[in-house]
DNA sequence: ATTTTTATTAGACGTCTGATCAATTTCCTT
DNA sequence: AAGGAAATTGATCAGACGTCTAATAAAAAT
């Protein structure tokens, strides 16, 4: 076959590695069903990518870039965004949609399958991947979080950062699951709905939490406007 | 070696099997390795079990029921119990804690890091492990719900059902993460700590809801107690 | 036009895989 | 104590595994 469309070559690897890893994980595939998903000859993965770990690592690499430029252009947008001022749904959207969208496009759906398998693995601080890549956006959105939400104590943030990812995990890599039990209840269908239902959720649970925050403060010093709510 | 200890060699043998399973899923790992882990000759493993796959399945059989009748019996007792009424952190502790406690105990936090692997596996609906011996159990809970809740919606019921479950799954599978990015302000190390996080922060929140749908309905229909779904 | 570099192929390597066998030991029942 | 069932062993099977190497084909550079 023709060299010149070996950008291409190297693309569809990554591609039916994608496929296969986000089905079967690292061990549950092999390079020969690699090749073949790919139209390729076994030698050509090691030529390119080296070892498999290798090859695990670069489908992360392709696409990892993209999503974090992406929500942390959005983040700053909201950031400096004047009026109105910066909430917490806008952070948690700017967290969640750039990810859910994907799963639109081009095999996303895969990719955060993938991703989610690799955060539930134990060899995963092996390879690092997750610490590498994710970690540093990670923390970015936990600090706007505590800027957007000044009344909520951190260990609250925290908390509810960790739980808004593992609710957003679950809902990405196990729609299956969430079809049987719910049926129609939940609409996995449109990723606009999704968005809206876990934001919502989410950030409907830390502000209510900030408000309660304030007047109980608020009633400690003498001023109680009021216990809201 | 005695034949003595049969039971116990058997019980090894899934113990072992546990063990390298949540590390590395059914594919990292070998039945020799198992064999060697356990302390045992690897064709007793295909003597007790038969296949690999048969192995995996009796690993989760194994813990699934002991949690599972525990989830129910507490279940049912805040079900039945008059005064105070069920409320619905009673309901989402019977749900979190039989899980995160059995984390402290034997090998547990393995058999956490076991679901999670599975649950996040696409081979998972092959298996069927999940629908058969999970689903059950979630119907019931999310039954006691709506029924704790009558004001909310079905549908905002299930999406808490589904990101309380993410929420408990990524605590219990990836604590690292959680040390590395939160430190101090996470102390994962007290079982009774994060289930009353978890527990609080998701049963504030549905709670809110349920409340502000409430009023809303209240304002809508003038004396309307409420359109129960 | 010739050399150098980059892609791609075909094949084989030693090792490990899950499964199965007959043979042997241990246990339980009588 | 004998006999049958259950437990355990060591050995072996064909095949799949990841990786490597040498040879070829195409492209780029000179």
């Amino acid at each position: 076959m023709t060299a010149h469309d070996g950008e291409r070559r190297r693309d569809r690897i990554l591609t039916a590695a994608e496929r296969l890893f986000s089905e079967a994980g690292i061990d549950g595939v092999s390079m020969r069903e690699i090749a073949a998903e790919a139209g390729v000859q076994l030698a050509l993965i090691s030529y390119y990518f080296g070892t498999k770990q290798e090859l695990y690592r670069a489908v992360f690499r392709r696409r990892i870039e993209p999503v974090s430029e992406e929500r942390l252009a959005m983040l700053q947008r909201i950031l400096e965004r004047k009026n109105p001022p910066p909430a917490i749904e806008d952070v948690l959207d700017a967290l969640a949609r750039p990810w859910v969208e994907l799963r639109d496009t081009r095999g996303g759906l895969l990719y955060t399958r993938l991703i989610a398998r690799e955060v539930s693995d134990l060899r995963e601080s092996k390879r690092g991947i997750v610490k590498e890549m994710l970690d540093p956006v990670a923390r970015r959105f936990i600090a706007a979080m505590e800027k957007v939400l000044p009344d909520l104590p951190r260990s609250e943030i925290h908390w509810g950062y960790h739980f808004f990812i593992g609710a957003l995990l679950l809902l990405l890599m196990s729609t299956d699951r969430t079809q049987r039990l719910s049926g129609p209840l939940c609409d996995m269908s449109k990723s606009q709905k999704v968005i809206d239902e876990i934001v919502g959720f989410f950030s409907r649970a830390l502000k209510t939490a900030a408000a309660e925050r304030r007047s109980a403060s608020g009633r400690k010093a003498k001023s109680a406007k009021g216990k809201r709510r």
